[in-house]
DNA sequence: TTGTATGCGTTATCAA
DNA sequence: TTGATAACGCATACAA
């Protein structure tokens, strides 16, 4: 098993060191993590002969598990990573995280979705992190079960609670309400919904609101929520879009059904800013102007919807993803972080919204 | 905060498991890993016996030290983690990386830079990483160094090259050649610079392209260098603004600093599109037009270039991305990749240039 | 189908 | 200041 060819086919680690030096693997170890526990000279050899024998520095993961500790914070996302990437408003979000952790010297790990290979839970099981947060995920994932089986700290956000871990969440139903208001009192009868997604395998589809399909994500049935309130209409005719993607191509699609079918409608809700951008184009595209034809409204408030000039409902998107943040870190440090912490939602409106 | 589940004082093992039940350890772990090494009637005893004692499987990190994967790729990025969710060019490039690794399990870590408490060296090193993707950092970083030094399958992007890795990058210098020689075509004469860093310490400075200081950053000598040789005009008449950061505001201080200096200026060249709308936002704060009084370029092409009708220089940034990926990917799978990527850019004219 | 023994590469506790 | 040794928690040949 031992061979002392010099050419060591396998990685050196810290033993190799020692042998080479005739001391003990304590003391290497001392030289890169406790440099006053050995002499200065002794200390230099050790890194001199860790240089010639290739030896890379303690391994990561065999430190991590001896230390307990695996420097880094992950986070779960409703869908593909890809889509956390697309759209901007949740990029926001990322960035409050890393801004809040990033001085704790902290790593973001993004968790993989589900692949026909790989599971979604063996990826959360497989994780090496100190604590999660749970975004956005439906209340049938299973990977909440796979997060709460790992006995990890958690932070919640925008997503259903679980006993005993911070949540992190916005007025959602509230701003919807707003935004229904609002067309309200500029004088629209006939409003039409585009909706986020109601569950993981959820395809486009349109329908009432008096018959909706069972929700599973807290966002969508909050915000529908709002807008029923708000709107005060009979459900029966309030069509509803369910979108499949949180995409600007499916809002032109939304848009376009919803139009087909209902040709005197005179405004639109949007769950999301990117929604409304694609309701807007295929608007314009039908010869359709905005507000004076139809009048949209978005939600998020992004940063390209004031480029946009969106009548939108704004929320705190990099604030929402700071306190998860530091209520994760609170957590790792054995401090107690508040229970829930909901951030407002407001109208802002622009110039997409106009009198009917 | 105190939870109805028995607490046990240390989180149960394998061998707890194992002993509960009166099982070797191996039968445990097979029951986990290797369903058809037992019966299904033992592997449902394990599972039970497992949750009586809350044992929440197999920990991730011994799991990586015995299976000598992480099960997750690394980025390294040149500035605070922050920047990177804040320019939307650097989130698609993070986009192309999880398309093409996410379908691989792999997850994304986003490896903090340094901070008072942690230095940036000690968090590359102490990644749980299977490989590193070194995205476009300067060349006296002391990471590279780092990264270098844990023989990790790596992957270089937009920087400098590496004796043995695979590097992906762009025609930086041919884009800003084109950009430069798109003004000289359109009969301008004073020109003026809008640079990205020169080094990671750098701070604000406005200086002329005769002289200037030592540049770290590949991107920002290339296209630089890419300038001078599309304008050909004297480099002593040619002021250049550096900026620390690259985001809207610090364009904007670079086009008030470079119009106050040089009030005859027709034309700027901004090697970011976020620099380009503070600079379109600056000089239409003083009263100029864009194109009639001022005319001005970007870089990158993200996707708000478009929505501004800003002229720039595309680079597919997503692509890189999904290339870097891909090649890390291979190399993981020991294939060898291709040695070099270089993806072409293009001029996009829009609405911000225009003759003079 | 199940058990035994060993090693993955560290760090921590003690003793010298 | 340095060394011997036992964890950290698991997976895998190999034996039974």
């Amino acid at each position: 098993m031992t061979r002392e060819a010099p050419t060591p086919r396998r990685r050196a680690t810290l033993k190799d060191v020692a042998a080479a030096l005739g001391v003990s693997p304590a003391t290497i170890s001392n030289a890169y993590n406790r440099p006053h526990h050995l002499s200065a000279d002794l200390r230099e050899r050790v890194f001199q002969m860790a240089q010639q024998l290739g030896y890379p520095g303690p391994h990561p993961t065999a430190r991590s598990l001896r230390i307990q500790q695996a420097g880094a914070l992950g986070v779960l996302y409703p869908e593909r990573l890809f889509q956390a990437f697309s759209d901007p408003f949740s990029t926001e979000f990322l960035r409050g995280i890393t801004a809040a952790t990033e001085g704790a010297g902290l790593g973001l790990l993004l968790v993989p979705a589900s692949s026909s290979s790989h599971p979604a839970v063996s990826t959360v099981q497989g994780a090496n992190v100190d604590g999660l947060v749970l975004y956005s995920l439906a209340d049938n994932d299973p990977r909440m079960q796979a997060a709460l089986v790992r006995q990890v700290p958690m932070v919640l956000v925008d997503q259903p609670r679980l006993e005993g871990f911070p949540f992190v969440g916005i007025e959602d139903q509230h701003g919807a309400e707003m935004a229904a208001r609002h067309l309200i009192d500029l004088g629209h009868h006939k409003v039409g919904i585009v909706s986020l997604k109601f569950s993981p395998e959820s395809f486009d589809i349109l329908i009432t609101a008096n018959h909706p399909p069972t929700c599973h994500y807290r966002v969508s049935s909050s915000r529908l929520e709002g807008y029923l309130e708000g709107l005060q209409l009979p459900a029966e005719h309030l069509p509803v879009f369910i979108c499949e993607h949180n995409s600007l191509q499916n809002g032109a699609l939304a848009a376009t059904q919803l139009l087909d079918a209902h040709p005197d409608l005179t405004a639109i809700l949007t769950m999301s800013d990117q929604l409304a951008f694609g309701v807007m184009e295929a608007a314009r595209n039908r010869g359709l102007n905005i507000p004076e034809d139809l009048s949209v409204v978005g939600y998020d408030d992004g940063a390209s919807a004031l480029q946009a000039g969106l009548t939108t409902i704004h929320q705190p998107s990099e604030t929402k993803g700071r306190l998860a943040g530091e209520a994760l870190i609170q957590l790792l440090q054995g401090q107690v972080p508040a229970a829930e912490q909901i951030l407002p939602t407001r109208l802002v409106v622009r110039g997409t919204t106009r009198n009917f």
